[in-house]
RNA sequence: GGAGGGGUGGCCGAGCGGUCAAUGGCAGCAGACUGUAAAUCUGCCGACGAAUGUCUACGUUGGUUCAAAUCCAACCCCCUCCA
């Protein structure tokens, strides 16, 4: 890779965003010359995005911030097809109305990240519906559907996979990468949108488009893509034991979500302080070079700065200052998950199964008994006796009992 | 349309009349070791119940049987080959 002379380039590249792109040279010169207006695609298939999204959201941000025009756009229609790339199966078909909702939802996370606005950098949002439903089908095929081949189509990994596993893949979802490269040029003509940018698996749907434009256009599109996120240890990023990491706080709490970062493998800190903060480079070299239990240092510093960006300073204050209480001090801070009960109901008191179950640290009564059995379940740090104590009002100290699953999962109990 | 094969717990995958809440692996949870890490080792891992236990589960619906995930029938879905 020679030097790259734009800041979008040399700045993704540096940080570990980099994958590849359609034609490198190319982009760096069009960056250099002046404002481009890139995209990345966001399918709707959930009312919020997680961390596995979080790298193409980073992507625009530093493409704003380096002075060019990101596009968000939502997969309004062509969630409605659903993407083969890197599934097996097709996914199930949502209605519309879940489509609608979820959207919705996915708009309230870019709003954190990005700019929006009118100005020549601000960001814009765009649904893919808008063009998509319009389509009649005859003059799409004659207009768009000549300058596919099947034959090469067949070849892109998203297909080539599904029918070399023996996996069905409907014509539905055949026509995917078709709508994708269509968008491209719909964004190209409307807005001027000169880039796609996506997750590696996107790759061949992203050449689709540049190829689409050129054809029937004549334009110069671009495409690049970053790489596909996991763990040192091959786990795939962002997905943990209560599901995805969600970046919305009604679906993810600033706690927990900070926490998410804090449990980072040693091995990713500084891979992850490159993509998911902003921090300059020379200070996360010093940080991902510590060793042993210093890098928890590190760690704390990518979790302030992860959730910092998603929830605002002071969530991530408040999230760091808890965490010191509750690990640091063992102290029962005040801002740790709180679940309230009844005062009648602690006065009587509840057998500590179902108080676990209760509080969220179990997901039922059994799942809380052998949480207990198994020496993991702590009230006020001392170890829970028998799954049938009563606990309730003696048990509160300043006013509350705090339940511990394990090391890391705790909750407050509050009387209301 | 014809001939085969298949649908089992979050996933993969055994079981093929009772001893099956169902071997094993993965994932997950907890414990030990550590540093709120990884790796490793140990335990747990359908729901409800203090408990003998009860209930719900092996594509769907019926049937045979004292007894079915296991046998039979119909239906639905998937795969392969043939037309």
């Amino acid at each position: 890779m020679t030097t790259l002379r734009s800041d979008f380039l040399h700045t993704i590249t540096e940080r570990g965003f980099f994958n590849q792109c359609t034609d490198l040279d190319g982009l760096d010169s069009r960056l250099s010359a002046g404002t481009v207006t890139a995209y990345i695609g966001f399918d709707c298939t959930a009312d919020s995005l997680h961390v596995g999204s979080l790298l193409p959201i980073m992507l625009l941000r530093h493409l704003q911030k380096s002075g060019h025009k990101p596009i968000v756009l939502m997969g309004g229609g062509t969630t409605r097809v659903g993407d083969p790339s890197g599934k097996d199966e097709a996914r199930k078909l949502l209605s519309d109305d879940d489509i609608a909702r979820n959207m919705a939802g996915i708009k309230q996370v870019f709003g954190k990240f990005l700019t929006f606005g009118d100005g020549p950098t601000d960001a814009v949002m765009v649904n893919n519906a808008d063009w998509l439903d319009q389509i009649n089908y005859i003059a799409f095929l004659r207009d768009f559907g000549r300058h596919f081949s099947v034959n090469r189509m067949m070849s892109f990994d998203s297909v080539k996979l599904r029918l070399e596993r023996e996996q069905p893949l409907s014509f539905l979802e055949f026509n995917y990468m078709i709508l994708q490269a269509y968008d491209f040029l719909e964004l190209s003509r409307r807005l001027g949108c000169a880039l796609q940018m996506g997750g590696s698996d996107q790759w061949g749907n992203i050449v689709n488009g540049v190829e689409l434009g050129r054809r029937v256009d004549a334009r110069d599109l671009f495409g690049l893509t970053v790489p596909l996120m996991t763990t040192a240890s091959g786990a795939k990023m962002g997905k943990t034991a209560q599901g995805a990491v969600w970046l919305n706080a009604e679906r993810l709490s600033a706690w927990d979500y900070w926490q998410f970062w804090r449990n980072t493998e040693d091995a990713d800190v500084g891979r992850f302080l490159k993509l998911f903060t902003e921090l300059p480079i020379d200070e996360i070299n010093r940080l991902a070079d510590l060793e042993g239990a210093e890098i928890n240092e590190a760690k704390k510093i990518l979790a302030n700065e992860a959730t910092r960006l998603a929830h605002g300073a002071a969530a991530a204050a408040q999230a760091a200052e808890t965490a010191k209480r509750t690990f640091e001090e063992g102290a029962a801070a005040d801002s740790l998950p709180t679940v309230a009960i009844p005062a009648a109901e602690l006065t009587t008191g509840i057998p500590a199964f179902a108080l676990f179950a209760r509080a969220g640290l179990a997901a039922s009564n059994g799942e809380a008994r052998r949480l207990i059995k198994g020496g993991g379940a702590k009230i006020n740090d001392d170890a829970v006796g028998s799954e049938t104590d009563l606990i309730g009002t003696p048990h509160l100290k300043d006013g509350v009992i705090k339940l511990s699953a394990g090391k890391k999962r705790h909750v407050l109990i509050k009387a209301e």
